[in-house]
DNA sequence: CGAATTTGACCTGCGC
DNA sequence: GCGCAGGTCAAATTCG
């Protein structure tokens, strides 16, 4: 459906398009080869975070090491987490392996599902996985020329822990940080003429 | 009425 | 090759 959109860099610490609440870069573990989702999360899944959006907001951290604010994060590589031909695009040419889309995930403890960082999603999907009673939920960006997926999962273990994946990089402002910023950047205009 | 969500079907990749 | 699991599509439905 959508057409070739070059993959970006996978480098070992990117900077945060994803949400504009977290800090504004995050440290990547490496690549882990194993498949389930939630086997690949287990390393950081007793890190029982409780994200504090102020701070975060507020604080200027460079890596998510060690600070006790910043949430726990992981690459994933999976076979199976997103893959861009997972649907039902028809084409039998394009077999080349595609290269994998930097994807972040984090825990989130908190009883909503859906975090707002300040993107707009759409959900496409929803399925229930295996080994968990909650079913994964499926987002996309509404920005029409924007490719980032996230995908959201309560843990099995500990339903009050929301893991939230993201994939891709926005290309574009965030929205509601925009909005927040837009009046100032109007006054800083007006200002700066005198 | 348009946008968003729901949900069953379909597709792909991997393990056995 | 087959079956399973995960990911996506798209029609139907719901919501604002």
């Amino acid at each position: 459906m959508e057409g070739e959109v070059p993959p970006p860099p996978f480098p070992n610490t990117i900077p945060n398009f994803f949400t504009p609440s977290l800090p504004a870069s995050i440290s990547l573990h490496p690549s882990d080869p194993s498949n389930s989702l939630l086997h690949q999360l287990q390393p950081i899944q007793n890190s029982h975070l409780d994200i504090d959006w102020v701070s975060l907001l507020s604080g200027s951290i460079t890596n998510g090491d060690q600070n006790p604010l910043s949430p726990s994060v992981s690459s994933l590589t999976s076979r199976n987490i997103g893959g861009e031909n997972g649907g039902r695009t028809k084409g039998k040419a394009g077999r080349t392996k595609k290269a994998i889309p930097p994807r972040i995930a984090f825990h989130t403890r908190s009883a909503e599902d859906i975090l707002d960082d300040g993107y707009r999603w759409r959900k496409y999907g929803q399925k229930s996985v295996k080994n968990s009673i909650h079913p994964r939920s499926y987002y996309r960006c509404t920005h029409h020329t924007c490719n980032v997926k996230k995908q959201i999962q309560r843990l099995s273990k500990d339903t009050s822990i929301v893991v939230t994946t993201y994939e891709g990089i926005h290309n574009h402002p965030c929205e509601k940080l925009m909005e927040t910023l837009s009046p100032l950047l109007k006054q800083l205009q007006f200002l700066s003429r005198f």
